[in-house]
DNA sequence: GTGCGACAG
DNA sequence: ATTTCTGTCGCAC
């Protein structure tokens, strides 16, 4: 929620704090427990778990009701509700991509685009897909054309263009839930009437209650199109839709109704957004995580708080008092000035004691749909109790080599529709296997952004204690190098893509992380792509001429480094095959100069090994562990920002006029 | 640019 | 008695 860095910042000078009424904001909770219910609807009813370790990832609200909690051990579940359904979800692709259909599923109900996963990543909090939404234009349209003298036959407007499109309502009431929950005699949740709000508060209200009935609408469409159901909160701004939504789950709507402020009324001491937030513990807010959660609390009672001090279980908790917003709020003193003191420091970022006091206050002006298209980083890690063999290593490797690939592909290939392009294209021509996923269209796929390095990490083993028990130390280690180029193919398997990335690139770094040929035990192992560089964004129409300006100048940045490395004459040999390598492969594509083609070899397919390697431990066996040079060395090839291909540098040019034929 | 830690979910 | 898998940012060098 934090990351969105907007450029806009010109806030004026409020005198004190005031609440941001104009916008209308949702946030989606969609369960993924779910998707699985919906992929085997047998299991609907039964309990069910999802397993990640040797833990309980998160579960359905039936095996919540038997006992189950997130982050239980399986032993225990298994204890506790035998015939618990365990599902393995280690793999998240299925989550990720039911995320995406969610996501793209909401994208087309908004007008403006505003539509924000929580930061980019599709899968925050374990399985759980969290979306906002920034409906302010469609509420405001809709308003506007609210006849005030009968709200109770409305007609909820879903299209400027075709005013037939849309839904009868009663915009007198709101749809769902309430914050604070309307009571009617029989003491059950009624319906709030507008009749029964004080006066000034009227549009500010009817927009809510328009806000409400649009979340109901959307909420419908997706259950009876797509299967899933969801929880929604509806209010002016993302902190407070996402906290507001928690009250009715699942599968319900929660609205977070007027007074905002106090100064709306004199007939209210407290409105009802301090009131709500006031009655969370701090930890719960987003935005204050474990660390800031512990030293707020710290600071409010004068001492730790014993919910920090390693929960050594309930005992202890007995007769511990939550920390809640309203402690903190209130607290002599209190104020952004003090916050910052107490949470800022070395290593925190900027501003920290503003942001936290506004969220404290319910205040949040994170705009909804900033999100970056593409992240700056993806990484995959997986954790062990012990890997300590190369073999392991190897096939560990392979595998997070494999899924970094996956990820890539989907998370920086984009979609291109190119129909007005490439006319004469032959199918084979197509990249990837997009045929495979929409077989209809002419898509290609083209890389939206190019992570320019590549990093491993390891979390060793805490070093095994001498007094016996065990040290807890979560520090990772890291090396990073350049990114090679080859991993953008699109024509190569991500098998033999990942083969390459381990032995050519992972392999090299891990000796640097781990020199030792034996001896390391690691708990985890991490492979990312970082230093994300976007490609050319307006490539689609006109784009072409930047583009090439952008080519000449990194052809500049590669052919330096040639030179250099020609002058020092580093070991060329085994490079120049891997660069006809590459044109032997792009031979098919591009007009290659018979000159240059006549001396092209298969590069040799680098070998990996061996159990020797390690087991033979002193001074010499392992071809691995000897070579000279600690960086690989960057491919000296390019690739095209417009179509992804891989090519030699000196057909740069031959290709760039290729794009400006076609 | 590299490596690490803090922090959030 | 936990530690699961990401992602972002800021500091020191």
């Amino acid at each position: 929620m934090e990351d969105q860095h907007h450029p806009h910042h010109h806030f004026p000078r409020r005198k004190r704090l005031e609440r941001q009424l104009d916008s209308v904001i949702l946030h989606f909770d969609c369960f993924y427990a779910s998707v699985i219910e919906n992929e085997t609807p047998s299991l609907k009813n039964l309990p069910l778990a999802v397993q990640q370790k040797q833990i309980v990832v998160t579960c359905n609200y039936e095996a919540r009701r038997r006992g189950l909690y997130k982050l239980q051990l399986i032993k225990d579940a298994k204890r506790i509700c035998p015939e618990v359904v365990i599902v393995l979800g280690e793999d998240l692709t299925r989550f990720r991509d039911a995320s995406k259909e969610l996501y793209a599923f909401l994208k087309s109900f908004s007008w403006n685009g505003k539509v924000d996963r929580l930061g980019f990543d599709e899968v925050r909090f374990w399985l759980v897909s969290s979306v906002f939404m920034d409906i302010s234009d469609i509420v405001d349209y809709n308003f506007s054309l609210l006849n005030h003298n009968d709200l109770a036959n409305s007609f909820f407007c879903l299209s400027k263009d075709d005013p037939t499109l849309g839904f009868t309502f009663d915009a007198a009431l709101v749809a769902g839930g309430t914050y604070p929950q309307a009571m009617n005699k029989t003491g059950k949740p009624a319906i709030c009437s507008i009749r029964s709000a004080p006066s000034d508060c009227n549009d500010f209200l009817l927009r809510l209650h328009l806000g409400s009935h649009y979340a109901r609408h959307v909420r419908q469409l997706l259950e009876t199109q797509k299967g899933y159901t969801c929880t929604v909160g509806v209010s002016t701004n993302k902190l407070l839709s996402k906290l507001v939504g928690n009250l009715h789950k699942p599968n319900g709507q929660t609205t977070l109704l007027p007074p905002y402020d106090v100064s709306d009324t004199n007939t209210v001491v407290v409105d009802n957004v301090t009131s709500f937030v006031d009655g969370h513990e701090v930890g719960k807010i987003p935005g204050i995580g474990f660390k800031l959660a512990q030293k707020l609390r710290t600071h409010i009672l004068g001492r730790p708080s014993e919910l920090d001090l390693s929960a050594k279980e309930n005992l202890v908790l007995r007769d511990e008092r939550d920390v809640l917003v309203r402690d903190v709020r209130t607290f002599p003193g209190m104020g952004a000035d003090v916050l910052e003191r107490l949470l800022g420091g070395p290593g925190t970022p900027h501003g920290i004691g503003t942001r936290v006091w506004n969220l404290l206050n319910g205040f949040d002006d994170t705009e909804v749909g900033l999100a970056r298209e593409v992240p700056k980083q993806i990484s995959i890690e997986d954790s062990y109790i012990r890997l300590d063999t190369y073999d392991e290593l190897l096939k560990e490797l392979h595998m997070l080599a494999r899924s970094l690939l996956n990820r890539m592909h989907t998370d920086l290939l984009n979609d291109d529709d190119d129909d007005d392009d490439d006319v004469d294209e032959t199918p084979n021509e197509s990249v990837l296997d997009a045929a495979a996923q929409d077989p209809k269209s002419t898509t290609k796929k083209r890389w939206m952004a190019f992570p320019k390095t590549i990093r491993l990490s390891t979390r060793p083993r805490p070093p095994q204690n001498p007094d016996g028990s065990r040290n807890r130390s979560f520090a990772r280690i890291s090396r990073s190098a350049a990114m090679p180029n080859f991993v953008f193919s699109l024509r190569d398997s991500t098998d033999s893509l990942a083969d390459r990335l381990v032995s050519e690139t992972l392999i090299p770094l891990f000796r640097r992380l781990h020199p030792e040929k034996s001896g390391w035990n690691l708990s985890l192992v991490n492979v990312a792509a970082t230093n994300m560089v976007d490609a050319a964004s307006d490539t689609a129409k006109g784009g072409v001429g930047r583009n090439i300006a952008k080519m000449f100048k990194r052809q500049d940045d590669v052919l330096r480094q040639w030179r250099v490395e020609e002058e020092d004459e580093i070991d060329l040999g085994e490079d120049a095959v891997r660069i006809e390598g590459e044109i032997l492969r792009d031979a098919d594509r591009f007009e290659i100069p018979d000159e240059v083609m006549k001396d092209v070899e298969a590069k040799p397919f680098p070998l990996v090994n061996t159990e020797e390697d390690v087991e033979q431990g002193g001074g010499g066996g392992s071809a691995l562990w000897e070579s000279e040079d600690e960086d690989m060395p960057d491919d000296d090839t390019f690739h095209c920002p417009q179509c992804g291909a891989t090519l030699p540098l000196f057909a740069i040019e031959a290709h760039n006029r290729w794009h400006e034929q076609h």
